[in-house]
DNA sequence: GGCTTTA
DNA sequence: TAAAGCCAACGCTCA
DNA sequence: TGAGCG
């Protein structure tokens, strides 16, 4: 792939768009080029545009590849294409905490985020070195209310990845039994994403907090689970961290590329893959073979899209007001 | 990656 | 003219 | 009050 202008087109609105350094390598080890991560992201966006259309983006930028310095980057950038779709939110609101009678109030300035609705934006965004994209876990037209209860397992540095697939299973269970289904993804790294997607109803504390007291009684009954926030108070137990629900914090979307050697991909999984004999390798799934995998078995985390659980078993379970 | 600011 | 800078920051927990 | 966390 070279650069050069490609003019995309949706809605019969022409989206100019020049990509740029195509053959500049990404992936040393593996000789992988932002071409081949443009073209990743290109056969995935099918799958993958539904699951970010609406929502705020954060962008994680390698322009130089994943050894070059990075950035986060949430204020779209000045010389964003005029097409880009953006929406503008206040940066600081409540976040639903009870504590009323404090500050709460819009301490920061408005940010303006990149959104995604077709390829070409899509496109424009990887271009710009972004490897991982990090969706609010809530929609730009309803900011404070989270559209999935969401678990980031997180294994300690070296614990065997059947610890995460056992403790991924039991929260299963756990949610089975308050009549709730999680979707499980892997995050591209060591751990898996465990996705509960709710209508948005609650605020983000809200739903944290149920979270919480759900990974409590997980970390009570098995030993190698830990909700500390402090590393070293951790030892070599997983991280089950429920803090990602909050206003303005993300977590790489699924089908997102993570910045490591073997350009792995945050990948849904069947039921089988995670109860199967064999362990499964959570970096076996890269940008080589996603989109084949996606040609088979489809969009595993399609019914994300469409299921509202209802969290009232569980709220009234943890007390919480609904 | 692309723009702006500084040396 | 080239190099360097800039691109996040929420809100909580524990000490 | 501030350092650490993701």
């Amino acid at each position: 792939m070279t650069g050069g202008g490609i003019v995309a087109s949706a809605n019969g609105e022409a989206k100019p768009l020049t990509l740029s350094n195509t053959d500049k390598i990404f992936w040393p080890q593996q000789g992988y080029t932002k071409g081949d991560l443009l073209m990743y992201y290109a056969a995935m966006a099918p799958v993958l545009l539904p699951h970010l259309r609406g929502y705020p983006l954060v962008l994680v930028r390698y322009p130089d590849g994943i050894e070059g310095k990075f950035f986060y980057q949430k204020q779209a950038p000045d010389h964003r294409p005029s097409w880009l779709p953006t929406v503008t939110i206040p940066s600081s609101g409540s976040d639903g905490t009870a504590g009323e009678g404090k500050k709460s109030a819009s301490s920061g300035r408005a940010i303006t985020y990149c959104m995604v609705n077709d390829e070409a934006d899509l496109l424009w965004l990887i271009n710009a070195g972004c490897i991982e994209v990090h969706p609010w876990l809530s929609m730009a037209a309803d900011p404070d209310k989270p559209t999935a209860m969401v678990f980031d397992l997180d294994p300690a540095p070296g614990q065997d990845f059947r610890v995460v697939i056992e403790v991924a299973l039991c929260l299963q269970a756990a949610l089975k039994t308050l009549g709730l289904k999680g979707y499980v993804k892997t995050s591209g790294a060591s751990g898996l994403h465990l996705f509960v997607p709710i209508a948005p109803l609650y605020p983000y504390a809200v739903v944290r907090e149920a979270a919480v007291v759900l990974a409590q009684m997980i970390a009570e009954v098995d030993s190698r689970v830990t909700l500390e926030r402090h590393v070293e108070e951790r030892g070599q137990r997983l991280y089950l961290d429920c803090w990602q629900m909050a206003r303005a914090k993300t977590l790489a979307s699924v089908y997102s590329v993570r910045p490591v050697p073997g350009a792995t991909v945050s990948t849904p999984l069947l039921a089988e893959e995670l109860s199967g004999e064999n362990l499964l390798d959570p970096r076996q799934f890269t940008i080589k073979n996603l989109p084949d995998r996606v040609a088979q078995v489809g969009d595993l985390f399609a019914p994300v899209l469409q299921e509202k659980n209802d969290l009232r078993p569980l709220l009234s379970l943890t007390g919480a007001q609904g």
